[in-house]
DNA sequence: ATGCGTACTGACCGATCGGTCAGTGGCTGC
DNA sequence: GCAGCCACTGACCGATCGGTCAGTACGCAT
């Protein structure tokens, strides 16, 4: 027995949300996580109902870490330049901290099949959209007439979601400019965001 | 056996890049695809070393279409908004029509597994990435000092990403605006990475 | 002491996994 | 006619899959 202060069932959802982040449903088998868990695979059937039960619960779990975060972000300081830098940064440090979470969530998009149902992460994905387009909205910043916040909010949370999800690659990248930290992210995302790429004339 | 004017060969490589696209390596079994392809399981081995050198091949027969697009990619008329329109346009409609090459190249990227090789995928979309940023590059438009051409590319690309690993999101939002045509997407896109949000002071 | 629920295990189940192999039928060159 | 190659198959392999079950050890109320 693997020693741990945690209790059995606490492992073994702690180690089949590494998992099932790391490699997907089908890419993780009980005896994986029983043997990562330190525990019999028995055992974890006696915590889970199944395979599937067990996915949809971590699943579930990593929507409300990923979804309450969102909530917790409400009004913040400053012109609406600072509140933009602060959200995007936000984000980022929340994709960061949450990296299964972020997995879990994201890669239930990926796995595109058809299927008309709407799983609990195409939920969390849409709330949170929602969430974040409020915010924007409801600065109520003068735009120009042409800009539709919840296209914005797309873009926001496209590019915050790229760069989360090709992190690995950026290290070999030429640029250096990519490579950069949170916070310089998020002011070049705002820059480019608030005033375009074009030289005012 | 089921009757088709392509070869066997032909039939399980399609079947394959299907299954793989839809399911990911491990979603699918050697018996699905001789199933779907209508062969028997042991002739897929026949035609393949084994399941991971199919699913290799199929990646790597994605990557080539994927990147041949890029590479047909050269300038296009007209002034630089209109070239970026066209830019981004052609991207939405590149993985429109090939979604599942997108989704075998785009799926690789989610299968983090803290692995420092440097998979076929990942050369593709960095190749492609780095082709988009020297047509932007090449442009030689006046952009504002902080602009970095690298910094766009990865928005535009982001973006587009996004949006078509979303799309079966799109049916069901509220806003009328996200649900937009490729050329709209397009137009809405490059006069937001232009012009920015803010009305011009 | 005893009864009971809860946590947990090893052994086991049928099904399916990736992969192998001997063999068959058809086409081609000789 | 026949040897040789090639596409292809059914049967089979050991391993592993998700899942079950009888049984054990332990804490706790009575």
């Amino acid at each position: 027995m693997v020693c741990s202060t945690e209790t059995a069932q606490e492992r073994i959802v702690a180690v089949a949300q590494r998992l099932f982040a790391q490699h997907g449903f089908d890419g993780v088998s009980i005896n994986d996580i029983a043997a990562a868990a330190g525990v019999s695979k028995a055992n974890v059937f006696h915590h889970a109902a199944s395979k599937a039960e067990l996915y949809d619960r971590v699943l579930q779990e990593a929507c409300a870490v990923f979804t309450e975060g969102y909530e917790r972000l409400a009004a913040l300081p400053g012109d609406f330049r600072q509140r933009l830098v602060a959200l995007i940064e936000w984000h980022a440090r929340h994709l960061r901290e949450q990296p299964q979470a972020a997995r879990l969530v994201l890669r239930e998009l990926t796995a595109w099949s058809e299927k008309p149902v709407q799983g609990p992460a195409d939920r969390c994905i849409g709330a949170n959209l929602l969430r974040v387009q409020r915010l924007l909205e409801a600065d109520g910043i003068a735009t120009r007439p042409t800009i539709d916040a919840a296209f914005v909010t797309r873009v926001l949370l496209a590019v915050s979601w790229f760069r989360f999800q090709t992190q690995h690659l950026e290290a070999r990248v030429q640029s250096r400019r990519v490579r950069l930290r949170d916070r310089e992210f998020a002011e070049q995302l705002a820059d480019l965001l608030l005033h375009g790429m074009l030289r005012a004339d």
